[in-house]
DNA sequence: CCGCTCATGTAACTGGTTACATGATTTA
DNA sequence: TAAATCATGTAACCAGTTACATGAGCGG
């Protein structure tokens, strides 16, 4: 049985990752920017699903350069790299087909949310915490709410990007009325899940 | 300078991720349970953020049981295990922390959404492409919503659990009336952003 | 010129992924 | 008993993570 190349000569170019479309998405809306742009614009993003490291922002952008979606043009000031990197036809192609549509599958989900996960096991608490924990992640919300007003204020200018931004409202609150439905489900004299062993 | 280890010798337990401590309130909810049984339950959930696949969850159990987090069970029929996990106090401890309060920083946060992350950048299709894109969103909400009905009635026993789903429902419909929002802006004569090249 | 922040990276690790292997059990 | 499915894993990989290194520019 040959079992023929242990390391495959021609491996196909891997299907590009979220962070990797947001990119290029981030690239094609400004024109020409820097890695450090990039990292910049990612961590201002309410959304916490990117830690926008160096880490990762600059092998990215290597790769998204090396496989010609992103051009660069490179100002080497000193023996320092000062590069700053626009987006090619093929890159605009691959951002319209993550766009959509046909949606990606992944794109088609109820959205993860971290406190609906705790919230699911509430019942793990002893029953005089519950009602605390809800409390809690009301606060919570209500801080992200400011941030995503703040982030709002910041971007009056462009009304596209205030439609974006209003994603993260509704979102907000849908999840604030929704705790305020467990609240009224927890309370007193409601037996609210088995006991806590 | 000695730089003493490379492999330091008492390297302290990292932090435990959202799945693992997902899993250690899925098998508090419902006592001993195997590793095939985890995977089942985490790939109902509506949610798409794991994939449940065998090559997370095994490991994830092992972990766990190294940890003192999880005691086995091992029913080993034949010449092949058949283990059931059950909680430890110990990991009654860890999950009771990780849902808190207080609550971890990386829960307080505007909810992950992949149709913004496209949304954002839809200017980048032509114009005539994007109320396409709107109509593929909202019939993909469509079927989301479908899907959590389906959750919902399966889990109608456990009143608990329907505030669970409620919270899939709520993220759906504000969802659904964004993407409403987001039509009626790109509608005929109104421009929404700039060219598309 | 010292220290601080800006800017560009690399190194080591890790928690997931897909793909594969294989034993046990059920069903046709 | 053969095929299909249930069940338990391992192997290789990879896109992120944190932590570190270091050059450039600037304000005191």
């Amino acid at each position: 049985m040959p079992r023929p190349q242990p390391q495959k000569p021609d491996r196909p170019a891997p299907r590009l990752s979220e962070l990797e479309c947001f990119v290029l998405g981030l690239i094609w809306q400004t024109g020409p920017a820097s890695a450090y742009d990039i990292r910049r614009r990612v961590s201002e993003s309410p959304s916490t699903q990117w830690s926008a490291s160096a880490g990762a922002i600059y092998p990215l952008v290597q790769r998204l350069h090396r496989r010609r979606l992103l051009s660069a043009r490179g100002e080497t000031t000193g023996r320092r790299a000062r590069r700053t990197y626009s987006i090619t036809p093929a890159g605009l192609r691959a951002l319209r087909a993550w766009i959509g549509p046909p949606l990606a599958r992944e794109a088609i989900t109820v959205a993860y949310d971290p406190l609906r996960s705790r919230a699911r096991f509430l019942a793990a608490l002893p029953p005089e915490d519950r009602l605390a924990w809800v409390d809690a992640a009301r606060a919570a919300l209500d801080q992200v709410a400011e941030k995503v007003r703040a982030w709002d204020a910041a971007h009056a200018a462009d009304p596209f990007a205030a439609l974006i931004t209003r994603n993260g409202e509704l979102d907000v609150q849908s999840r604030a009325r929704w705790l305020d439905e467990l609240a009224r489900a927890l309370a007193p004299g409601k037996p609210a899940g088995p006991a806590t062993t």
